[in-house]
DNA sequence: TTACATTTGTTCGTATGTATA
DNA sequence: TTATACATACGAACAAATGTA
């Protein structure tokens, strides 16, 4: 039986096909939406029995990165269908289940970024990024606004036009159009009091309190690729968090 | 071989094991802190082969119910330990690590429940509960303050004395004095201003804008176990999410 | 509708390695 | 050192879902 290398060095098996499943990903051999070879497949690949594949790949489920169909196959996780259009949206009315919302761009430029944003995105100080803002708005009535901040390394060619065309969220966008795959977020909560143009985009008087949500989006190999933050009416509506 | 039921009715027969282990968990048999049997020991007492097993605690363990250490044993979840202190302790200051806060009780009194309470606890309306006010401290600093509602059905010989001199964390407390064992909680957010009473143990100015946190916390059986309102002073304090 | 191949899901079990008491 | 317990890796056998001929 071949002897690997991997378990001499304090390194699993399992972990190392998971490693180089990851780097697929981001190499972008397998998009989005496809399919992924079959595990027999797999396991010649990468030299593994089923067993060790399965492990490394139910993770890799239960991360929401892949996604399993019996009978069909293995599929990269998209933010286009299902439940994951609306992934990472935690807005809901007061005591009320999520529900999807609607967006209307409102505000693109390109500038240079700032010190903090700088920091979230890791990129230097002298680098461009795209700015642009959202409204978002629950059965027509608006309840966040979202300013958002992405580097124009990542994002090159992207225009107003582009973004106010796109089919679908934000993050199938980055994903269709830019190959960029959100996988986690990292997020910091404040309450603040509305200025006047975010009182002015959601329609309150300044002044009222507003859920500040400060948030970095991460792909594959923790690369930053968005910086956003979101400013919630909770008049109304509510952040739904939950913990196991 | 042995044919199992449960694969013939749709269950698979590692979900009933979970489900075994659950209501042992919940029975009591197994205690938070404890050793549950080997897994030989438990293969045997419910006839499946040891893949199947792990396959049960693998999901249990993930969800954070139990914890396994090689070569001593798989170990019910406690939150009197290392990181599971504070597991559901999000608040930490501007952009800085998490840590530890100190508590101080700022009022304790026995009444019935209102309606909100009723719902969000799953209990009657002439239910009796506990009712008390924690403030937390960061570094000395008053950071929020938890109003928190305990159903007398599952907290009976409750008093202000035992729980200021509990030894350690509040869900510790519930633990190994009413075997209640938080597993899960839902929180909602909201953007709210000080009143005065939450000015005055924060020490800020009524008005001032505060994050609003609503919590029911569950025991093993989705069973609510403690309905809180968390309010938190957001600027030096921020509330820290993060979604895979 | 039926039959079949493909693919993942579940269950079984063995062998060996590693950590702990 | 020894025994115990979990971790990793292996793979067989069958079930269930899917798509297609």
């Amino acid at each position: 039986m071949t002897k690997h290398v991997a378990a001499t060095v304090g390194v699993t098996l399992y972990k190392e096909v998971q490693r180089k499943m990851l780097l697929a990903l981001s190499a972008g051999e397998w998009q989005p939406g496809e399919a992924i070879p079959a595990e027999k497949r797999l396991c010649e690949r990468f030299s593994v029995s089923i067993g060790t594949l399965r492990k490394a790949i139910d993770e890799l489920v239960a991360e929401g990165i892949l996604i399993r169909h019996q009978g069909r196959g293995t599929f990269v996780a998209t933010h286009g269908r299902g439940q994951h259009w609306f992934r990472y949206f935690k807005v809901a009315r007061h005591d009320q289940p999520k529900t999807y919302p609607t967006s209307k761009l409102a505000g693109f430029a390109k500038g240079r970024a700032d010190k903090e944003t700088c920091e979230k995105l890791g990129i230097a100080g002298v680098s461009k990024v795209f700015q642009f803002a959202n409204v978002l708005s629950l059965d027509g009535e608006p309840a966040l606004v979202d300013d958002i901040t992405l580097p124009e390394a990542l994002f090159a060619g992207l225009t107003r036009a582009r973004l106010e065309q796109r089919p679908s969220t934000l993050y199938n966008f980055y994903q269709s159009e830019f190959g960029l795959n959100v996988i986690r977020i990292e997020e910091r909560l404040r309450a603040i009091v509305a200025d006047a143009r975010h009182a002015e985009l959601l329609g309150i008087a300044p002044g009222t309190p507003l859920l500040q949500v400060r948030r970095v989006a991460f792909s594959y190999n923790d690369q930053p690729v968005e910086w956003r933050i979101s400013n919630i009416n909770t008049e109304r509506f509510e952040y739904c968090a939950s913990g196991g």
